[in-house]
DNA sequence: TTTATTGACCATCTTTGACTATTATAGCGC
DNA sequence: GCGCTATAATAGTCAAAGATGGTCAATAAA
């Protein structure tokens, strides 16, 4: 059941569990799970977004090689004005679990408080015509941001 | 004769009855039934049903699942009822307050899950006309309402 | 009438492959 | 040795195919 996707994601933060960043060969690791190389690059896209926490850097030709790097955690105060930033007017649904994924991570959210967070801009929640959900969601989103990090700097 | 939905609630019920949560194939489960996958959903519908004290919750593609979870002890599920239908198809921001103060009352929520329920259906949160944020209040507000009922153990 | 069943069509997530882009290195002529 | 080019070694992109599950309305059964 667990698929390729998953695994390799596995993989990857099983080898970055002790680490900021890691350097793999796109080639290697697909050969090592047996698939496309290009599979990589959907794991990559999918779960090492920025949005996730990760930066990916990579370079081609000989010695080519692609770096995973953990974002370092920011200041606080900063990161909240950086994610109402990103979320903006507009955050379609992956992204904004992406966002909630990274609370988690980072133990900024308790794994209820991140129910929560996507309990309330999932698409089931959100019963709108497509082109109204995303603005909804950011809007709705936001302010939970908002008390995710009031909590954090002790306010009520 | 039992029906088909009553074989499969049945088979369902005796996979769960020594787990809080499962996990299947739609299409396996559809197949060993010898019926339409739909049917699963009918089933899931009808007899798996928040009301019922089970959240499902799933997720298409490759590696697929359906996943089916128990909700918490009968004294809480009977009060997650009696909210849901409280709550219905609309209810205003006071109301909506009520509740959660009452759950935090109750030491049901946390004082940060409790302002996230509020962020997330406070008048700042729901940008609508009027005549909608009621009811789309009511949305969001039964989701989290849900996840807040969920059993701990169950899943992600 | 109400409940159950099915099937056609839709939405989402994953995997692959063909084609493209970039970089390093080996050979070559000078 | 120097500069140029061809080739090999990487990685990236994107669209198509594959693998699931969801919805809804028509039909059948109770």
């Amino acid at each position: 059941m667990a698929q390729l996707s998953d695994a390799i994601e596995r993989f990857i933060k099983d080898l970055m569990s002790e680490e900021t960043h890691i350097e793999l060969r796109r080639n290697e690791l697909a050969q090592h799970f047996g698939c496309a190389p290009s599979q990589i690059n959907y794991v990559l896209a999918t779960r090492f977004s920025v949005d996730h926490g990760y930066l990916i850097e990579s370079r081609r030709g000989g010695g080519g090689y692609v770096r995973i790097v953990r974002m370092r955690a920011r200041q606080e105060g900063n990161l909240l004005d950086m994610l109402i930033k990103r979320v903006g007017n507009s955050i379609d649904e992956d992204t904004a679990n992406a966002i909630t994924q990274h609370l988690l991570d980072c133990e900024l959210v308790t794994p209820n408080e991140a129910r929560l967070l996507r309990a309330a801009t999932g698409r089931n929640a959100l019963a709108l015509p497509v082109s109204g959900k995303d603005v909804l969601r950011a809007a709705v989103f936001k302010n939970m941001l908002i008390q995710v990090f009031k909590n954090a700097e002790g306010g009520v």
